[in-house]
Order: structure tokens, then sequence, then C-alpha cells
RNA sequence: GCGGGAGUAGCUCAGUUGGUUAGAGCGCCGGCCUGUCACGCCGGAGGCCGCGGGUUCAAGUCCCGUCUCUCGCGCCA
């Protein structure tokens, strides 16, 4: 059924150019309509606008075929518009009969005819037409469609490379179109919420340069610089920066950003959309309190019933390490790992004991599964983990008064009824355990906490979980290259600012060092990531030279915005949000595809466009471009 | 770049240990049908079994290579 969706999406353009739902009719309009069905070349009314009320109304109606159903005596025509469907008949005595029998799935026709009602037992409660039925008099075909190479009707699953090289097919299905609207409505609500909370709305520009850090650009080549090119903006962070800089306050923008890396389920290759914000005069919490409510409105207002965290709980990255093994936890998965480093030492489990005799930087950490306690269970899980190219996943679980498994034996009753006791655990439950250093095995810990909610189905699906993790590190430890390297972003204040660089001396200080640099995550997707910008020169410099980038580095690559500093920066930060992502979330999509109009396929290609395609030479020309293609390399 | 999974009718899939003319459902086309809304019934068309090699009397099925799609890893300040 169409339009199921709340009223915005129904009915939003229904005042436009004189179209009047049905159920707003006065009495006078109903000379307008007779005006209109004779002058109007294609509509009086939309498919999903007349009701009980318009019978006996002459109508002209125009769409698409939804679905014929032929009777042979009586026909019937699903004729369906962006507002709605609405059921068309023809039967032997309709002088629009004949062309009635000859249309098919998708063609574009114009019905004029009687609004009646559906005789008694037929009406269709499923929709909001199905009080009334409209007796065709006469049928234009306005576009004839070929058979279908993707259908509409029933939005069966199809491969999506033909969907998407047939999407104008594809975006007339129920699904993708009304994720579509929705997104445009979240976007709208953004918005109106930005601009209620004092932001500006800001254009930036798409042609910029190209970002030393962080990921691939997209170029594109300059004519009258020959060599030299322009990138498209991965984000708008530095110009947003520099309207703080230019005293305009309040930034925000709907901004399409590039990033020329390899996609995910979550990912989009090419372009995305951040809900992107800058503030000036502020410290980390006045940026909380303004975007919290805007975040949390915005689910609240397209959760439909699903329930959203009330206050977003702040959670310290290392904290969300150490209970979740993740930087974007899912939080609606009951499950908090703890150390239980010591149940372990100088215990009968040798494994364990003797990694952390030998080194102190070794710990064990602790996954519970409530109700997991039984053989099939952990054995899946053990499976699951050498899957995944570990050794195998240790485990206790606890039944009739034992702790049976493998470690249970092997540590004894005291020291397994000790992790019990320590964590809470009945009888039916189980604990797994990863041991290691934990910079190298908590990603898998926290991969093995999302397999045991799954499946032991403890995360409630009904609900968006949400929580700012905050206190990042300002640096981490590059064990390629063997150095200090910028986690998040170059941008951020590194909190204690120049002089807790300053006064950090040793490798370990320096990682212990934390930066005023946050994140918003719900149900296990970092939606939103933002920082308090470090607009000092030089602690801007001091925190490059510590990552191994000198002044001249800084001012060559950010010269623009080093430069800005050096004229009356005001304290400033902001945040960005992952539209696509939080619309996805709203709409249960299990891919960014769905909420995307026009998204290229996995190898970053447009179908339907042919995107990206040859260029003829004369434009290569122009550009001083000449391509050589590698050989392939085997 | 690396790993997992999948390629059989327009689509979703079945196809036994290698063995006759490769099947089903949906869709499409035709016929019948005056109250359906996933309409129903009957019939029909539609296949380089991804592609290339190999083993074999015989390959959709086994082996090797290759291509495509998809999920994940790397990457994504």
């Amino acid at each position: 059924m169409r339009c199921s969706a709340p009223d915005f999406m129904c009915r939003h353009t229904m005042s436009r150019s004189g179209f009047k739902a049905a159920s707003e009719a006065e009495a006078d309009s109903t000379k307008l309509e007779e005006f209109q069905a004779m002058t109007h070349r294609y509509r009086t009314h939309t498919c999903g606008a007349l009701r009980a009320a318009d019978i006996g109304a002459d109508v002209r109606l125009s769409g698409w075929v939804h679905r014929v159903r032929d009777h042979g005596g009586v026909l019937f025509i699903d004729l369906r518009d962006h507002y709605g469907l609405t059921q068309v008949v023809a039967d032997p005595d309709s002088a629009a009969f004949k062309v009635a029998e000859s249309v098919r799935s998708e063609w574009v026709i114009r019905v004029d005819a009687r609004v009646r009602a559906r005789p008694e037992g037929t009406v269709n409660a499923e929709l909001p037409t199905g009080e009334i039925e409209l007796y065709a008099t006469e049928i234009e075909v306005l576009s004839a469609a070929k058979e279908l190479p993707v259908p509409v009707f029933g939005e069966p699953d199809y491969p999506e490379d033909l969907r998407l090289q047939y999407r104008f097919l594809d975006l007339r299905r129920e699904t993708l179109h009304e994720n579509i609207m929705r997104r445009l409505a979240v976007i709208k609500s953004m918005r109106r919420r930005m601009e209620d909370a004092g932001f500006f709305e800001f254009s930036t520009p798409i042609l910029t340069a190209s970002s030393p850090e962080g990921a691939r650009d997209f170029l594109v080549p300059s004519r009258l610089h020959v060599g030299k090119f322009y990138a498209l903006p991965q984000a708008p962070q530095i110009y947003k920066q520099l309207l703080m800089v230019s005293g305009f306050d309040r930034y925000f923008q709907i901004a399409p950003c590039f990033r020329d890396e390899d996609p995910r389920a979550d990912r989009l290759p090419g372009e995305f959309y951040q809900l992107d914000v800058e503030m000036s005069f502020v410290e980390q919490e006045e940026i909380f309190s303004t975007m919290e409510p805007i975040i949390r409105g915005v689910f609240e207002e397209f959760a439909e019933g699903r329930k959203v965290t009330e206050t977003f709980p702040r959670i310290a990255y290392d904290d969300a390490i150490a209970k979740y093994g993740s930087d974007k936890p899912d939080l609606r998965n009951p499950i908090e790992m703890q150390d239980v480093t010591e149940h372990f030492r100088g215990s009968g489990f040798k494994v364990f004991a003797g990694m952390i005799e030998k080194d102190p930087k070794v710990r064990v950490w602790a996954i519970p599964a409530p109700t997991g306690g039984s053989r099939a269970f952990c054995d899946r899980m053990n499976s699951w983990a050498q899957g995944e190219g570990q050794p195998g996943l240790g485990y206790i679980f606890y039944r009739d008064e034992e702790a049976a498994g493998p470690i249970g034996k092997n540590i004894g009753p005291e020291r397994s009824e000790a992790i019990r006791m320590q964590l809470g655990l009945k009888s039916g439950d189980a604990v797994f355990f990863a041991a290691g250093t934990p910079s190298k095995f908590y990603k898998f810990a926290g991969a093995a906490r999302d397999r045991i909610g799954q499946e032991l189905k403890l995360i409630d699906e009904d609900r968006f979980a949400l929580a700012w993790i905050v206190d990042f590190p300002m640096y981490e430890w590059n064990e390629d290259e063997k150095r200090i390297e910028f986690s998040h972003n170059p941008f951020s204040m590194p909190q204690g600012g120049l002089a807790a660089l300053e006064a950090a001396t040793s490798d370990e200080d320096l990682l212990a060092l934390k930066a005023y640099q946050y994140d918003i995550v719900c149900n296990g997707f970092e939606i939103a990531s933002g920082g308090i910008r470090n607009h000092l020169p030089a602690a801007m410099v001091k925190a490059f030279s510590i990552a191994g980038l000198g002044p001249e580095v800084v001012e060559e690559r950010f010269g623009g915005l080093y430069r800005a500093f050096q004229y009356g920066a005001p304290p400033h930060g902001g945040m960005a949000a992952g539209v696509d992502r939080m619309v996805m979330l709203l709409v249960d999509a299990k891919n960014l595809r769905e909420v995307s109009l026009f998204p290229m396929n996995q190898q970053a290609q447009d179908l339907l466009m042919g995107a990206p395609g040859d260029v003829d030479s004369k434009q290569l020309r122009e550009l001083s471009l000449r391509v050589a293609v590698p050989p392939k390399a085997n």
C-alpha cells in the first residue's frame, strides 16, 4: 500500500497547482474539479486522493499501470502514482474496454472515469482509496513500456546490478520510493532543527585542494594550470573552520563528501552526505548539549515506536574498548566484558598463566554469555573463533553447581566460582576468555561479544541505543612504521592544550594523551564524529612535530588554515553526522544503496549513467593528460 | 591488494554416484473467465548450465585456469 507513511509524505504537494485532496474537498470545489476535468490535460486528482465523498464525480487520473486483473467480462487496473493507488474498472459496456485490455504493467495512461462506490463486500480496507473505484469511460496510452527487466509490482528480489542499471524502475518500487521520501523528510527535519538552534546553512566549494591526510581524494585535472589538480572535498572540514575564523559563529551544511575508498555495506563508494556542524566560542560540553537534542529529536521523530536513548551515556574510549571491545559498541547488547587476569595468575590453566607470567601487559578478558551454558553453543563459538583465525575460544559453562568446559577443569572449582561471582553469572550461563595484549585482541573480543549477543538473542532490536564516545587518544602507535601518528584527525585540540603536549616526554605519555575528540554511536554504527579544534598555531605546530611533521609541513599542507589562525581565531569545534547511515538505521535498511537515489555499485560504477566512462582525446589534450594503463601485474 | 560465498530460463532456485530430450515457481505471450485486489484455470515460448581448457565412452555435475557479482579484511585523518 502506497502512502501508509505519515501524512507529511503523502500530502505535501497536494495543494500544488490546484490539486486538492478529496478528503479536504469543499462543496464548492466540485465545480472547480469539473472545470479542471475539462481543461487539465492529464489529471484532476492524484491516485491517492479520491474517497467516498467523491462518489459520483467525473475525474481524470494519470499514472502507471501497477497491475492488471483481467476477468474476461470485468477488468481491473490498479493505477499508481507517487501519491497512491486507485482501482480502475472497465467492463465490455465501457468505451474504454478495448484499450484497457491492451495495457500492460508500467504503461503510463490517462483515465477519464466516474467515481463510484465499490459494491458491497469488495471494499479494500488496505487501501486509502479502497472504498471507491473508477468506472473508466476513456483510456489514453501516454507511454507504453517494454517487458520489464526489473518488475515493480510485488518487489521481487532482483540482482542489484539490474536494479542499478534500471534505477528508474527500481525507484518506483514502494520500499525504495518511500525510503527516499523518508530520507528527504529526515534531512528537512535536520535542517529545521539546526536553524531553530541558531545555525546558518552555508555551501562550500566542491572543487578544492587535495587534502594531505586521510582518505584518497578524487582528483579533477585543471585545464588552465597544466599538471595541477583540484580535488573533491572529503569533507568541508577546513572550510567550516575558516567560516568560524571569518566570524559566522554557527555553521551547518548537508554536505556532500567524496572519498575514493573501497566501499562496505555501510559505506557508499564515491560520495555520501554529512550533517556538518561547527560552532564558535564553545567547549565540548556545549556541543553535546546543543547537538544531542537535535540528533535525539531526529531519531524520535522517525523511530516509529522504537525506543530512543533519552540521555546519551558518555563512554570514555578506553572504557568502550575494555567493556565492549569496540569504539562503536552496540549498546543494545547487554554483555559487558571484565578483566579477570588475576583469576588466572598462577592457575592450572598453564597457557594463560604462562602468558601472564612472561609479560606484564598481558590481560585476560572475560566475555559473559548469559543463557549460553551449553556444550553445543560453546563449541559453536569455539569453531567460529577458529574460523576468525584464532587458536580457539576458551570457556567455562556453569551447570548444576559445576563449572564445566576445558578451562573450568583446569583452574578448578574455587577459581571458576570466583569468576562466576565477579561476573554475576548463574547456572545455565557461560563465559568466554580472550587473553593477550589488549591492543592486539580487543577487536576479536568485541566481535565475539557481538556474536554471542546475536546467537543468544540478547539484543533488543526494537530500539536505538545512542551514546557519546569521548576522550579519544590524541595519538596512536603505528606498528608498521614504528612511529607515533595522529589517531583521529590532526585538527583536534589535545586535552590540556599546549602544556599537556609539552609535559609529555615519553612515547608512553604521548600515547596516553587524550583529545577533545568524540563520536556518537548508534546500534554498533558510528553515526557522528567531531572535536574541539586546535586553533592555536603554537599548539598546532607542537602537535604536528610529535607526529614527526615539521612546521614547514603544517604550512605547506594546511597553509590556508594555519594562516587564518594567525589573525584572530575563535576557539571552536563541531561535528559531522552521517546522513545516509542515520537514514539507513531509521528505515531499517541493510544497505546504504537502499536509501540513496543513484548509488554506484561496489566497483564504484554508475551502471545507469555509465560512469566512469571514456572521454575523447580532445578532452584529454585540453587537459594535457595522457592515459598510461599499467601492464597487468602477474 | 587479500579471504569467504555465489554464477543453470527475464528473475528465484532444484538438478542424486558423472548416464536418456536439463526441471519447478514467479514473470512474459496466447486462450477461457463479470468482482478481483499475490485473481483463477488451460496452453506456449524461452537455456553457449559465466567463459576457456582438461579428464572421460559420456561433464550442469570432476580437475585447472579465468571473468563477473556479493560479503568481509586491508583502506576509510
